[in-house]
DNA sequence: ATGGTCGTTACACGA
């Protein structure tokens, strides 16, 4: 079963390389960030069109996420359990596969955090801890579970291309990092570095030509229940949809790329 | 270098 997460910047936007790259990648299951779309505003025929089952927790111009899966989706909740969030970031349900074991599966968009410090910086912080909460009462079930998303979070320092000038950025700062490791000292994985080896990006800014100076941020991740990290045979980032001069010529791309795990 | 980010929105803001 191959997942994917991909910010896109604007659903409306990017459309027709969204579905260019659903052709071609063909996840079972995929949750989009950043749709900037009221739930009736996104285009749920055109995926429906290729097979997928289509859920959205959707708000005007800012935020918006969609759970899209081949396989039937139960149990759909929208934002995080006992967080109460005017902002539309977070979507989970339960996909079945037509054999093998339910996979619970959240799509995640943190807050930017920025400028820290702030009161910004301060809702970041509160999300991530009503989101550690949360993680650990699904955890308890000892069940396949997983989150991807834009955690707007740089882990490490090889995935910033410049951490010295990061270090106060509320993607990198110490408090950030150290909310990030307390969601994987629950025991979860951070599954696509394990399986890559090499650092990568998934983002890089529209401005000063970071694309072309690679200069890049890994913020986009997958963390995984025991259950599946065991299963992860395989990790990708398609980096290509990014290239302006790839792909389909005068459709712009998200700064964002696709990131996805097979699972056997 | 003649540019200089993008998307949504409305005359600015968030990322």
């Amino acid at each position: 079963m191959k997942i994917a997460t991909w910010n896109v910047n604007s659903i409306k936007a990017r459309k027709p390389r969204i579905l260019d790259w659903f052709d071609e990648a063909q996840p079972d299951v995929c949750v989009l960030q950043e749709l900037k779309c009221v739930d009736e505003a996104f285009p749920a025929s055109d995926f429906e069109d290729r097979g997928y089952n289509v859920h959205v927790h959707g708000q005007k111009t800012y935020n918006g996420v969609a759970l899209l899966s081949k396989h039937p989706v139960e149990d759909v909740i929208r934002g995080v359990p006992n967080f109460e969030d005017e902002q539309s970031r977070y979507i989970e349900g339960t996909i079945i596969p037509d054999e093998g074991e339910a996979v619970r599966v959240g799509g995640l968009y943190m807050p930017n955090g920025n400028p820290a410090p702030g009161p910004k910086y301060d809702y970041k912080l509160r999300f991530m801890e009503a989101l550690t909460a949360h993680m650990a009462d699904r955890l308890q079930a000892e069940e396949p579970f997983l989150v991807a998303g834009d955690y707007n979070i740089i882990p490490e320092a090889h995935g910033v291309y410049d951490p010295i000038g990061w270090k106060d950025d509320a993607l990198f700062r110490p408090e950030s990092r150290a909310a990030y490791h307390k969601m994987l000292n629950l025991g979860l994985t951070s599954a696509v570095p394990t399986l890559l080896k090499e650092p990568y990006y998934t983002f890089w800014d529209y401005q000063g030509g970071a694309w072309k100076k690679n200069n890049g941020l890994c913020i986009d991740h997958f963390l995984v229940s025991p259950e599946v990290a065991d299963r992860v045979e395989e990790a990708g980032v398609d980096m290509d949809v990014r290239d302006p001069e790839t792909g389909n010529g005068d459709v712009k791309p998200s700064d964002h790329v696709p990131v996805w795990i097979a699972l056997t």
